[in-house]
DNA sequence: AAGTCACGCAACCGCATGAGG
DNA sequence: ACCTCATGCGGTTGCGTGACT
């Protein structure tokens, strides 16, 4: 196998064309999604592996969902924003057919300016510079506000979803009732352990927060029924 | 009609993470 | 324990296009 110079192999860059459309698109149905460093070779496209992937999960998978988002997708990015901050595939997650690519863009365009401005979403280019310098705050993650002067996450959860609190909310378990929320948590979004515990089986759920970093599921759960 | 501006979106880049050797 | 490689993630860039002057 004859390896092409990198200098005169320029990889192609810029908007993808049907035809290298058609050309990733054949290889995964061989292949199936993954070892995304062998599209080239295998298919002879002058793409990495990265700009491959990007390609298929972004655009060419076939539960993609194209078009405009809902307003009920867009009351969800949201609320799922407001607790997760900038963490774009677990929004990602919730919302099915979106990637996390579509959703962070569509914050970034649409729905953050609404959510800092109101509803004013008629703000000039520069005023948008002036805004870029300064840290915003809906673009830091929840725990990163935590103990800062910023919004608090757990209090801003617990007046959001949890009209009758569970016992303690001082002591880091709530429960909410929000039954959109029944869908939302599992265990495995929240792996770094700052939010990880709920009770998924029915309408009530039972969160975490991150100051409990050593409790269970079964141990919060225990801590709830007790 | 032509030039400029503003916006949305696709794509790229750098870094982080996890798996496997 | 360390290294390498593949993949994933979030931030950023740049292009296409419609609106405006």
């Amino acid at each position: 196998m004859e390896k092409s110079h990198p200098c005169t192999r320029r990889s192609n860059r810029g908007a993808w064309t049907a035809l290298e459309d058609k050309l990733l698109r054949d290889y995964v149905k061989t292949h199936g999604p993954g070892k995304w460093r062998n599209v080239s070779q295998e298919t002879g496209l002058e793409r990495s592996g990265k700009s491959c992937r990007l390609r298929w999960l972004n655009y060419l998978r076939p539960d993609i969902k194209r078009g405009n988002i809902s307003p009920e997708e867009e009351d969800l990015i949201i609320r799922l924003h407001k607790l997760l901050g900038n963490r774009w595939s677990l929004i990602a997650g919730r919302l099915p057919g979106r990637s996390d690519n579509e959703i962070k863009n569509y914050w970034n365009t649409t729905l953050a300016k609404r959510v800092v401005h109101g509803q004013n979403s008629n703000q000039s280019k520069d005023d948008r510079k002036e805004k870029e310098k300064e840290p915003s705050n809906m673009d830091e993650a929840p725990m990163e506000m935590k103990g800062s002067e910023g919004p608090d996450p757990v209090n801003d959860f617990k007046e959001d979803y949890s009209p009758n609190p569970a016992m303690d909310f001082s002591g880091k378990l709530f429960q909410y009732n929000d039954t959109d929320y029944d869908q939302l948590w599992n265990f495995s979004d929240f792996d770094d352990g700052r939010w990880g515990c709920g009770n998924m089986g029915g309408a009530n759920g039972l969160c975490q927060w991150s100051d409990f970093p050593s409790a269970s599921a079964e141990e919060a759960e225990i801590f709830f029924h007790s």
